[in-house]
RNA sequence: GGGCCGUUAGCUCAAUUGGCAGAGCAGGGGCCUCUUAAGCCCAAGGUUGAAGGUUCGAUUCCUUCACGGCCCA
């Protein structure tokens, strides 16, 4: 025990006492089940028209922890917590004796019980249970965060997410959302008929997506491996085999750095949906979202259909007054970059480069409103179809909400001859020094040559839909574990 | 990568101009059979993120570093 632990060694040390004083009288601090609890929420709504000072001899089990303890002499209240919500428990030496009572009493806030006992309303209104008999399920050997303020220390609430969810009912109402929205998904698009698949986390080849992958060594075979940076390359050979519609959920690894909108890894889900185009696809977007808006109790962002729909160079003339499909040369773009007055680095910048940054500088901080962008230059998307009617554009698009991306489909690019041809164009940009340009990948082209029907697919970013969905305004609020740096 | 802000007891927060580092909660000992941020009494709990510097004296001023947050690139 060092000494500038002290405090906390004391704290430790009480626990620990409790514990031993547990087992020589003969209790199991941490007995094997306690089945059969009902969820603190349900004992409570089935009590609703209970009047004040009424008791009943309705009998309940449930099992949670202990978040806080008001003693009032020969009687205590306890408040009990579990994932549904918090109960009072009542507590009376007449009912229990003096030595349950006093175990009973002297638990740590942290512990965590099971207790029978009988639904009441106090005198002052509150919906209690009267406990008949407890039971420690498991000695809490370190104490918890304040029982009234929480933990509201950012980095503790990250490092140690178990604290954050103990102490803060809005973290545990996040998670919850968060797994109904992904539910949502989920059954969305399985009433339409696409099955989920699992296709390789380690690749021997990244693509799918214009960014730097994570490498690892696989020590049998004795080689590089890279973790993916997207499921699309994989999910399409589905489409060619012809499992028709498929999707995957799950998690994708960008090698970047960290900020309020990324985390190396992050929770993707693509689907592809044979015979079908970017028009289609724009649909199946708004319903699975509708979906996911309507899974939630108070959604933060309504996406309920139909969305706004405007094209890149319309929005991008809109917000800048710069007309894209003119100024079509990077020269020319920089011209009228410099002579609309805006503050945008050109130096180093390529022309699909700049298209880009007006968007994301000008463009998608106004998109607050659920918004599909159409129709982008080809040289910003190497595995989308031509535009059938805009040369120099490909049938893409994006959707945004909230002023950030949140997802991008295309018509899929089913023309072998031409992948090859965007892939030598990556290559090129990938020797010209750009580290996110997507790497030739000879067995997808294989795959199409085999021949795949017109698809589209979509890519949705399921972190970011939570944080808009939840109204939070970083990435590491939805992530439970989200990358940090060593202490 | 740059700028700004933060880091004090287990948790939440104070500390005046540079002058003995405090409170509430939690924990310990008492009192109390309807409390709900319960209340009352007593005692305890600190290497003020780390290292250096200035000073008679540093939580406070300076430098560097670590971690986190916000903004920018």
């Amino acid at each position: 025990m060092s000494g500038e632990d002290h405090g906390l060694a004391e704290l430790l040390a009480a626990r620990r006492a409790k514990l031993e004083r547990l087992r020589a009288e003969g209790i199991e601090p941490f007995p094997y089940a306690f089945p059969g609890v009902e969820p603190l929420a349900e004992v409570a709504a089935g009590h609703s028209d209970l009047a004040a000072g009424e008791e009943t001899s309705v009998a309940h089990r449930v099992a949670g922890r202990i978040a806080a303890r008001r003693e009032a002499g020969r009687a205590a209240f306890i408040d009990l917590v579990d994932r549904s919500g918090r109960l009072q428990l009542h507590a009376r030496v007449d009912e229990l004796g003096e030595q349950r009572f006093e175990r009973l009493i002297s638990l740590d806030l942290g512990d965590l019980i099971g207790v029978d006992g009988v639904a009441i309303r106090t005198r002052r209104g509150e919906l209690s249970l009267r406990v008949l008999d407890f039971t420690l399920l498991a000695k809490s050997l370190r104490p918890p965060p304040d029982k009234h303020h929480g933990l509201s220390d950012v980095e503790t609430r990250f490092r140690r997410r178990e604290l954050d969810l103990i102490a803060n009912e809005q973290t545990r109402e996040l998670f919850l959302d968060r797994a109904r929205i992904v539910g949502a998904i989920r059954r969305t698009l399985d009433e339409a008929g696409f099955i989920e698949v699992e296709t390789p986390v380690l690749q021997p080849l990244y693509g799918g997506a214009l960014a730097r992958p994570f490498t690892t060594e696989h020590n049998a075979l004795d080689r590089t491996l890279y973790l993916r940076i997207a499921t699309e390359l994989y999910l399409k050979r589905c489409i060619v085999g012809g499992l028709e519609r498929v999707y995957e959920l799950g998690k994708d690894f960008r090698n970047e750095g960290l900020s309020p909108r990324h985390n190396p890894e992050f929770t993707m889900v693509e689907w592809y949906e044979a015979y079908s185009d970017y028009e289609d696809q724009a649909l199946r977007l708004e319903a699975v979202l509708s979906a996911a808006t309507q899974a939630l109790p108070k959604p933060a962002v309504d996406f309920t259909a139909p969305w706004q729909r405007t094209t890149l160079r319309e929005a991008i003339r809109e917000c800048t007054g710069l007309d894209i499909g003119v100024s079509r040369e990077r020269a020319d773009l920089v011209e009228a970059i410099a002579a609309a007055g805006l503050e945008l680095e050109t130096d180093g910048r390529t022309w699909p480069g700049l298209v880009d940054d007006l968007l994301s500088h000008y463009v998608e901080p106004t998109l607050q409103q659920p918004t599909f962008v159409f129709d982008y230059p080809v040289e910003l998307s190497p595995f989308a179809k031509a535009h059938r009617s805009e040369p120099g554009y490909v049938e893409r698009w994006e959707a945004f909400a909230g002023g950030i991306e949140i997802a991008n489909a295309f018509s899929e690019l089913n023309d072998p001859d031409e992948q090859r041809a965007r892939f030598v164009a990556q290559r090129e940009q990938a020797q010209a020094g750009d580290e996110d340009a997507q790497p030739f990948d000879e067995s997808f082209l294989e795959a199409l040559e085999q021949g795949m029907p017109p698809t589209g697919g979509v890519g949705l970013g399921v972190d970011r839909l939570v944080m808009l969905l939840c109204g939070v305004q970083s990435i590491r609020e939805v992530i439970l574990f989200p990358a940090m740096r060593d202490r």
